[in-house]
Order: C-alpha cells, then structure tokens, then sequence
DNA sequence: CTCGCCAATTGAACCGATTCAACATCCATG
DNA sequence: CATGGATGTTGAATCGGTTCAATTGGCGAG
C-alpha cells in the first residue's frame, strides 16, 4: 500500500501540478463532461502520478450534505442484527430497497447504553429506521435530538407523534383468536409479551388491558374480541406475561400445567415464543397439536421450518423494511402507517381430541 | 418534527445568540471541560432554545479526518450479510468487535457491478474488510484505489501483497481426511469448490491441481496428502467440482452415483455443499452415515443443527471477523495471517459397514 | 502598585472539496 | 469588422465546524 509514503495528495496539488485552477480539477472529477477532453486527461495524468486518491468524500460531502446512506439503530448489541430472526427478515427488506436505491446501510447500536446516544449522534447517515423491539422509547428521544427523518418499527406505544409503521395487531390477534375457535378450542391460554416493565408471570384480565405497551395491548384485545364473541370469558382464560425469553415462558408453563384446568391451545404473541413453548411442551410429551395447539405471532423464516411447522400471524416484514427506507429516503409519508397481516395455517394447530 | 421550520441552526447562530465567541461555542461542546461552567450552560441553553442540533458532523469531521466506522463489502447484494450463515457468523464477530471499540458498521455492495465501485468508493468509512467469497480480485483492486487500510477474508489467491487473514485450509482438509480414513473408509469422492471460472463437473486430478483458486487448491491438497499416504491414489478417487450451489451438487451426485463405485465417503469443501449432499442422498434413501459418511468445511452454525449433524472442519469465524477488525482499527498487523481450524465430530460421519 | 501567571475567551486560519459569477477564447453571422 | 453566442476556465466564496496563537481579566506575590 502507498501508504505514509507522503502527506496525502490533494485536489489542490493536482491542480497545481497539472496547470489549472482548482475549479477546473474538480470538475474533472465530478462533472467530467464540461472540462475539455485535452484538459481533463492531463489532470487525470497529473493526478494517477501523484497518486491522488480521488477527492475525499468528507471535502465533498461538506458541500453536498448529504450522505446517501440510512441508519438503523437499535437498543440491543450490533450481533443482534445477524442472529435475531425477526431483526434478520426485517433487515434483508431494508437492504434490498437500499441496494435499489443506491444508498448505503449503516448499523447503530452499542452495548453501553451511555454509548448510544453518542454513536446515534455521530453516525453518518441521512436518516434512521429504528428497531424498537425494545427500548423504543429512549431510541425515539435520542434520534429526535438528531433531527433527521426516521421511522419507528415494531413500536409499542400509541404515540402519533412519532412516525412508525405498525401492524394490524388486533385484526392480526383476532385472526389468531378466531382460528382456534374454528377448531373447536374453548380452553385458550395466551402467552403474551410485555405488559410492564421487568415483570412476568400470570396476570389478570385488568392487568393486562391496563399495559402500557399498545403491541401487547392491541393483541390481547384482539384475541378477547373473538374468543369474548364466541361465549368465552376474558376472566376465564389463564393470561402469562413472559419476557419474549426462554426463562420466563418456562416458568409460566410450569404454572399453567400445574394449576388450574389445562388448555387445549395457546395464543402466543411471537413466534420465539411459540417455538419455546412448543420445545418445553414437547420436551415434557405433551403432543403438538395432538394435545395442544398453537399459534405464534410475527411469521418469522424459523417458524417455517420447526417441527411441527408453526401457525402463526405473518407480519409483512421485509415489506415494512422497505417502506421505512423509502420514507426517510424519498422524505416520504412521515406519518403513521399501518400494515395488514395474515394467518398462516401450518402444522402445530389442530381440532381439539 | 421540527422540519423546515426555518433554516438550521449553526453553530455560528448559536455563539451569536449566546454571545460568545464560535470557538468557545464549538469547545462547549466538544471540550466542555475547558469551558467555564456559567458560560457553558448560557449556550447550552441557547443552543436548545434555538433546536440546534449539536455540532454537524461533516464539518468536525472535515477536521478530524476519521469517521469512526468499518466498512464491509463484498460483491454480493447487500441481503448476503442477512442471509447467508457464513456471513452472518462473520457478522457477528465483526459486530462485536466494533461494539466493543465503539465504531460504527457499514455495509458496502450493490446488487449491481458498476454501483459497487461508486458505493466502495463513497462509504464513509476509515477502513474496509473485505468478503471475498466471490469476486475477490476485483472487490480488492476497487479498495486499493481508495488508498485505505483493508483486510480480506476468505480470499482465494495467493498474492502475499494483499492483506489477508486465512485459515489453515491444507491442515483442516488433512484432518478432514485423516478422520475418514481412521474410521475405515477407503471409498471417498471429493466435493469440491470452484477450480476454474464457470465450470463444474467431474474433474481430474491433475485438473484440480491447476486450481487457480488457492482456497480450493489448499484444500485438494490436505485431502490427498493424509490419502495418498493411507495408500488411496489421487487418480483414483472421484473428484467433482461444484459451484457451491444446489443445481452443481446435485448433478455431480447424479454423475457420481450413476457411474463408477459407489463411495463410503464424501469429502465436502464447504459446509455448503455438505448439507445440499445430504439432503440429496437422503431424499433417495441413502442413510448418513449409515451407508455414506460426509464430512463439511467452514463450520456454520447451520452444520450443527442438521440432521443428522454435521461432521466439519470449524473455521474460527467470529476469531476471523474480530482480527480483521483489530487489524484496521489499529493499523495492526496490516499483513497475511494464517489461522487454525478445528476437526468438529457429529453424527454425519461412521465407519463404513 | 507593579509584575507575572493562570484560566477563560477570542479571532482567524484551516480542513478539502464544490459552485458560480465573471472572464477569456474562438467561431459564425450580419 | 464589430457582435453574439458557445465553450472552457478561473478565482473567490462557501460549507460547518476545530484548533491554536494571541488577548483579556483576575489574583496573589513581591
């Protein structure tokens, strides 16, 4: 590498060296067509002598403004966004409609929480989609500082505030809710995400519609349109706040299956959910859906591919990527947006024995 | 937002209103320390009452020269970091050592050739690592220009003047081999990755000697060195070059089964191609390992979870990213760098019956 | 009361390009 | 031969900060 050999070349030293202004040298690399062909090639000489490395992008951005290249930031490390499956599919969106428009995609996160702020503020990007999986709320507040345009995804409050692109959580729950009871099932348990803040465990009916968090909200609500239509009481049904981790949809299994009545089918508000629910089931013999059903929620690649399949409300999810790049790149709609899911029948739901 | 509500606020308009100098409006800051206190929170509060959006970075940048972000760039459309397993494992060690040094992470491709220049060419970015799954040689001909430190991965030749971090890929095949032969197999046909450009098929061995592709080669050449010494001739054993994808595998395993001796065992250069042979021979109800043993290469997390799960060479992936890394935040070790691998024994590989 | 010193602040230069009004050429036209 | 219009080139202003030498003001020591 020509490296440290000399102070760097600049554009300056080109136009110096080939005999023309400074003006004109830069034209010959950014509007290479109003330069004279005579001229342009000896610059271009002057400049592959000197080993000039085009004209740096921090000279030209100064001018221009902007970066071309959207961020997306998120509350959890940098790893998350190659293991996570939901953060995976969402991102293969993102990057195809970058790739389409030629913009560039930069990660934004941190380990350190104090860490974030800076990095949200030093990233060199001309807007952010932001991962809200979790807390979406400072991220909101740390990127509003920045004052670019952003877009919110998988956010769990209300606020019309912030532009966000959401789902059809209580069509998507009811659409849940309603292919159970299609086949056959009256004893329903729903394992929900959070209502609050570093709880789990079993909650009321009040509890539960009191949440803060509209995700979790909105799909419970979902499910209680339905099921509360086909004669089933809210106050009825076992309700599990867990933490969207193996450790506390365990322990809400562990107290399911030991007290009170047992459920023919469980209403989970994701699909890890589901899929830890179903690994803790089988581990214990219990047939899925021979004895139980159930249903994720989000339509992750995984849930395609476990044993049994899972059934699960698909989230267009690629689709949310995309559209969220394209609002902050084309300005776009910056307003709130909701977008459609659907039920997709696979093989961990069954009629009742 | 805030958008277009009047011109933004500079840092210049700040000092103005605060009534101070811009010098002592830019260190409050990024020197608050050298600030006095009173003074300090008169332009903070102005700043905010102004919505002044905290010093641009193009302009600290312009000065400072370092952007505080690695880029990652490969050939392939930008979805390959999301979906393919190798990437990813490599995603994440890459992830983790740039939270743990508090850099950013761009990601730098394009669907299309020409884009890829441009965009390599415009990343704001202080260094680049380099995927060279494919197109290695252009992908680092394009970074040199840009005349910034660089690393490649899994680069296929053997020029000492590109840094580069490799793997011990004669040793993992020796080793590969060696497992094969001890557990008894005599009959083993080898699965191999590209030798020359679009082309795959039966080869011969003196054919994949000529390999231009040095990690293809390296490999060829571990393999023979443990068989010919277990007296297993070169000329003697099938060899089949594929293109790393499902359409090349299966026709060779067509060839393969079709013609000539059924093997005991198969040699696989790439995890890749281990896992579409599997599938391939079970799908026609031949047993792994029962009547075939196979043996992957790369290590992905993908191997460990087939079924049955696959025997493999494990590339230190994580370890590769987190050098290359190291490697260009600190201008470290700027040379070729060889690393181990490791011989991992699952269920895909018995002694022959 | 003067001197020297320290801390805080200022003002101007600078980073590396882009852009644009003004200017210089050259050629065709009336 | 003057005039007008292309065409190409120049020089200076500009982008939004950071940095540093010089300046100011306050205070203790002599």
């Amino acid at each position: 590498m020509a490296k440290g050999s000399e102070a760097s070349v600049k554009l300056k030293d080109v136009a110096k060296a080939a005999g023309v202004s400074q003006g004109t040298a830069s034209n010959v690399f950014s509007r290479p067509d109003v330069v004279r062909e005579e001229v342009r090639e000896r610059v271009l000489k002057t400049a592959k002598e000197l080993g000039y490395a085009g004209p740096s992008l921090t000279g030209r951005l100064l001018r221009a403004g902007k970066v071309n290249a959207i961020g997306v930031a998120t509350v959890e490390p940098m790893k998350y966004f190659f293991e996570d499956p939901f953060a995976r599919a969402l991102m293969a969106g993102i990057a195809e409609a970058c790739d389409a428009n030629g913009a560039g995609l930069s990660l934004v996160s941190a380990g350190n929480p104090e860490k974030l702020a800076w990095n949200i503020q030093s990233a060199l990007v001309d807007g952010f989609v932001l991962l809200c999986v979790d807390g979406g709320e400072r991220l909101v507040e740390l990127t509003r500082e920045r004052q670019l345009p952003f877009m919110a995804l998988s956010l769990g409050t209300d606020d019309a505030s912030i532009p966000a692109l959401v789902v059809d959580n209580i069509g998507g729950a009811a659409a849940a809710a309603r292919h159970l009871v299609e086949l056959g099932h009256r004893q329903i348990a729903v394992l929900s995400t959070e209502y609050s803040e570093r709880h789990y465990g079993r909650v009321t009916a009040a509890q539960a519609d009191a949440s803060l968090y509209s995700t979790s909200h909105d799909r419970i609500t979902g499910y209680w349109q339905v099921l509360e239509a086909a004669g089933i009481s809210r106050d009825a049904m076992a309700i599990f706040e867990t933490r969207n981790n193996e450790e506390s949809v365990a322990a809400c299994l562990e107290d399911l299956f030991a007290n009170g009545p047992r459920p023919t089918a469980i209403l989970a508000m994701s699909d890890r959910i589901a899929l830890i629910a179903m690994d803790w089931l089988q581990r214990r013999g219990i047939a899925v859906p021979g004895e139980v059903s159930i249903v994720g929620f989000d339509g992750v690649p995984e849930a395609a591919a476990s044993v049994p399949p899972l059934t699960t409300i698909a989230q267009p999810i690629a689709e949310l990527g995309r559209r969220a790049v394209l609002a902050i790149l084309n300005e776009g709609p910056q307003g709130r947006e909701m977008l459609p899911v659907e039920l997709v029948v696979r093989g961990s739901t069954a009629a009742p024995s």
